[in-house]
DNA sequence: ATTTTACCTGCAACCGGTTGCAAAGCAAAT
DNA sequence: ATTTGCTTTGCAACCGGTTGCAGGTAAAAT
């Protein structure tokens, strides 16, 4: 069926040998060699098979490509990115979804089959023992829009959430607001915990501003939503800093259900700055996270570990930026 | 690095052969050597290297999953359910994004070196000719949310457009609409034409309608949002079908935007049934392409043109179903 | 006890490439 | 003309499995 090496070394009445190096670079090939191999090759139709060739090689240019959150909009711009970016350096994304997935063994066996040459995790919610599981396994391993810490056990790659907590403290302190909520996403999720610490520590130097926390079952609509009308139920605070651009938009529109206008009665900072936030219907002043930075810094990483596969693990965080639309009132 | 067959041979004292039997299914394998195979097996943590197996069974149970759309939100309920799917399957997902690509021999290399099994296109934009391509090459295709023809080249999975468009129609008649407007994908897109040919079909009917139409540049909020702008400034419709509920949302903020009151100034039927089109503070009224059947549906396919290379190209569309939500004023 | 039959197992070749090695080719240097 | 050194080429072994075939073994049939 398929037109192989061998094919295309009887055409061009050579050995298998110089065809297969015509098509390697680096290897050492005679420009005479070379032309007829191509030729021949092109007659053909020819095209070498990547997966016998990393039989030998060790390498399938394969990357695990591997995310439980496949219900976020934004991963869809995460996926985007990715796999154009793994396009361009000649490497394929081997997606893995890993929705309702809670065995790491498991996936590490999948990717092992395939021989992956490195994996990314793309996931703020899936627990650290999946990496440290690929990691485990002699697997390179990157983790985007993972934990930051200090003595990381693998790559990671995001933002500071700690620092982002703070920073939308400072800004809604900035503008005046006497008392303010944390509308966190699932308290298990680290991004979660990370954030709100940040955004406690920064109110704990004011003591005069009312605090209060409080938390949605996912990063949904509907649990911003719901958590937001039972916040409404129970002397709310003047603003929230939400989990996420989904669960301000879904506290939005419990919000606007109660009647209450926005900025005016109520005010709302998301996290992500995902597209949707910037829609005319929606203008969400957010805090913005360098999605293109981090995965690019991510490939980039996963890409060196290709080459250095005990390179020593470090974190790349991004600094977050506020975008300022229309669910904040203005600075006094 | 990795354990391989011959490890495991040795370990257990037997040959390659026997090791590599008790991992097929349907091999012959007495109680005894499997047990003692598979004891060795876990001591030493093996796994079949599923790539090797390949050059000899012509299967690596890798189905290319191929789109160009990576910015519509319902794309990530389809990534979410086909890589599911698939793994439910024993099949693997490598992800393909010809966003910007052209060159359908391109996708088609990058395919064949990695001898997918087959290949699910799943767009409604992409032109027909990467299906064929992939079909030239002999890989077996199905084209989810594709173009239906009587004489299908490829399998293609869907619903038809032109019903669709019908559907639209007589929706909007029903309500007592007396000007109605299509407002399109882009229009060089199969999907958008069919559907307007169903829609006019049925407003050829009833001449006494006023009946205009018009495209967006693309599926996306901006062009939904621009698009009815420009509508609004010159003796606007009563009620619009739109091309998706992206463009629906869109245009929903321009009229908001105006000053119009939905659904009793102007009224908006969408398509597809986005997660999106539910929430409370867009409530799209919207026809509901049936997803998960869609997917299934493309799944089987796939799987049955495994063992059956040449089935004859077939065509299965789901009907849709009307969604009732807000936008569109009651029936007398 | 002998033959038949069915079931297991190992050998060895093969899948489609890659690569170390040695021989061959060639041009420059002596 | 011979030597030297570099480049080019083919041979053959190998990557990690699979599989047709033949020999071996044990159970069933005679």
């Amino acid at each position: 069926m398929a037109v192989t090496l061998k094919d295309v070394a009887e055409r061009a009445g050579v050995s298998r040998s110089a065809v297969s190096r015509t098509f390697t670079d680096g290897a050492s090939v005679s420009k005479n060699m070379r032309s007829k191999v191509e030729k021949a090759a092109k007659e053909l139709g020819y095209s070498p098979n990547a997966l016998a060739s990393s039989l030998t090689t060790g390498r399938t240019k394969l990357i695990g490509l591997v995310s439980n959150n496949f219900h976020n909009p934004i991963f869809l711009e995460v996926f985007d990115l990715f796999t154009q970016g793994l396009q361009e350096r000649g490497l394929r994304p081997l997606l893995v979804n890993l929705t309702n997935e809670t065995d790491p063994e498991n996936s590490v066996r999948m990717l092992r089959q395939y021989s992956v040459d490195g994996v990314i995790v793309a996931s703020s919610t899936l627990p650290p023992r999946f990496s440290r599981a690929f990691r485990d396994a002699g697997v390179p391993v990157v983790n985007s829009f993972g934990r930051y810490s200090s003595a990381p056990e693998v790559h990671v790659v995001g933002v500071d959430n700690v620092e982002c907590g703070r920073m939308a403290a400072v800004e809604l302190l900035g503008r005046g607001y006497k008392s303010v909520g944390f509308l966190g996403g699932p308290e298990t999720a680290t991004s979660t915990q990370d954030r709100l610490r940040g955004f406690g520590a920064e109110l704990a130097k004011h003591p005069d501003i009312r605090f209060s926390h409080s938390f949605a079952k996912d990063y949904t609509f509907v649990a911003g939503r719901q958590e937001m009308q039972r916040l409404l139920r129970n002397n709310p605070a003047e603003a929230y800093f939400c989990g996420d651009d989904i669960l301000s938009i879904g506290a939005l529109s419990a919000a606007q259900d109660a009647g209450l206008k926005v900025p005016q009665d109520i005010g709302v900072i998301g996290f992500n700055d995902m597209e949707m936030a910037g829609w005319e219907n929606i203008s969400l002043t957010t805090i913005r996270q360098p999605i293109q930075e981090i995965i690019n810094a991510s490939l980039e990483l996963i890409v060196a570990m290709l080459d250095e596969p005990d390179r020593h693990p470090e974190a790349r965080l991004f600094p977050c930026t506020v975008v300022e639309r229309s669910t904040l009132r203005p600075r006094p």
